[in-house]
DNA sequence: GTGGTCTAGACCACA
DNA sequence: GTGGTCTAGACCACA
């Protein structure tokens, strides 16, 4: 987050295709990544903007290099990563909230977009929107 | 948002604490912040750096600056860099259920945070967006 | 124009509706505009906003200052300002290509641009758009 | 646009110089920048003043940021970015016909000046946007 | 006084 | 090697 981003860069967007692919099934753990020249030509970027995206997804812990081998999708371990993940989601939060306020949005807006983007059938009593 | 911050830089720490401020009410619109200077002597930062954190304040429309005057808090127009904001913050919220649900993190979870930010009072009379 | 403006800041947007108010004949010549405070109550601006916009229309000979009686537009002269003016805008013409070449944007685009903009009556053979 | 730049700062002068490169086509993209540093020793220039350059060019979108790689001219996607961008210069088209009027340029003098600029061979054959 | 620009140079993480 | 951050401090135009 740190600050709002007008225009989110290459790398970011790519990184957050794959972060959603992932999020949603489409793509799971142990699968495998077009290398880095695959996808730049896949999806028409520099090899560099694809290498920085990966990178940044490898640090994330969302996937793998393994050498000689390529890239993976990690599965989540849930066990030691989580702690200053949950603490980061907890700031993002903080700071989405921050500028909700200035943009006069409610909180209510701030709910049911998170109830949106959870999707169905993981909310029990809500709805709307 | 996008990646994970691990270690804040203080001009984006000045940013978001004179952010926090203007969401609390403790800076209200109009209000003249401490030069450049004097508050490089007060946060013991040096000049460059508090310019750097006015300097991207400024880009996110939430100070403007009169060369020679100082350095005020902008009243928030309300008209048209709102739509883009809200799509801004919409889209976040997008990004923090992916990171939340990579780290099992409940819905419910997010919406006490929410509350939580949103502090007291605020959560049965608030306006509708 | 040096750097293509995503934000324009509130008193450029102020600048260019008085610069077009002149241009379109809406204020001409020797007419008085509100006093800072005045415009700043009708724009809904903060005052130094809008001395921030008559101090750049005046730098730009379009208004003109007149200590304890007010601001006034001023009637173009003619004659020394001109030629840094023309200048400026042949500069301004050439950074406009630049970044109408990056965005592919043909000449044949910035020819209708700019007839339409002129407003009928000032073109004599053209037509289109 | 908006004012009128008299003493462009260096930072400002370097970012045109290779944004007009990249029109030219002399810069392709992909292609490598000099280093931060190299870029300095070749302007006559403080590294600092070459990075902010680089980082103006980044946040509109011209070259790409690879930390510890380099510096690289960026493929012009087409596709997102550019409506905002066509926007932004017809805009940037509005306000040089309305600073045009006022120095009584004729429409005839700026088509002749784009015509120019756009260079020879570019004229008949374009591409209709 | 104010912010804006610029130089000089250190230190960092990352590749 | 690379860019990013930060300090220190000079000089400028402008009010």
């Amino acid at each position: 987050m740190a600050q709002i981003q007008r225009n989110q860069p290459l790398y970011e967007k790519l990184m957050w295709r794959i972060k959603s692919q992932v999020a949603s099934g489409a793509l799971s753990a142990g699968e495998k990544l077009p290398s880095v020249r695959e996808m730049a030509l896949i999806e028409g970027l520099n090899p560099n903007t694809v290498a920085k995206a990966y990178k940044g997804l490898e640090t994330q812990n969302v996937i793998e290099t393994v050498a000689g081998k390529g890239t993976f999708i990690r599965l989540n371990d849930d066990n030691i990563v989580d702690e200053r993940l949950i603490e980061t989601i907890h700031q993002q939060i903080r700071e989405v909230v921050i500028e909700a306020k200035r943009a006069s949005i409610s909180s209510q807006q701030l709910h049911d977009w998170i109830d949106f983007a959870y999707g169905p059938g993981e909310k029990d009593g809500e709805e709307k929107l």
